[in-house]
DNA sequence: CGCTTGACACCGT
DNA sequence: AACGGTGCCAAGC
């Protein structure tokens, strides 16, 4: 099981119209440092795209991030049009609400 | 085996 | 308040 592997884990494991921080996740990784580095390589590689609900993960404070910081992505808009569809508001590529809608493992 | 890169976060200017 | 620079972990070449 690599770290990657993990990560999708507890990707999965977002509840529907939750989100989470990578952060969070790095701290549910039981690991100390800034993990949330190779969180974001993990969900790169996310390989079982429907699968992972990696729209799920944002940044810190609730904006999206997305590709290299790009926040207006093709794939992005599905995303953000999917998680509004489960009931997290998303407004300029940030979540609203964030504060209520964070998942804490 | 060592160097470079990557979907980030935090502090300083 | 916004932008830029720096730090860290893991994986790939």
């Amino acid at each position: 099981m690599k770290f990657a592997e993990k990560v999708y884990g507890l990707c999965k494991k977002i509840p529907k119209g939750k989100v989470s921080t990578y952060k969070e996740i790095g701290k549910a990784l039981k690991r100390k440092g800034m993990v949330y580095r190779a969180v974001g390589v993990a969900l790169k590689n996310n390989k079982h795209a429907p699968v992972i609900p990696c729209h799920r993960v944002v940044k810190s404070g609730g904006f999206i991030g997305g590709y290299h910081g790009k926040t207006s992505g093709p794939w992005l808009k599905k995303k953000i049009a999917l998680l509004k569809k489960e009931g997290v508001s998303v407004k300029n590529s940030k979540i609203v609400d964030f504060k209520k809608k964070l998942h804490k493992y």
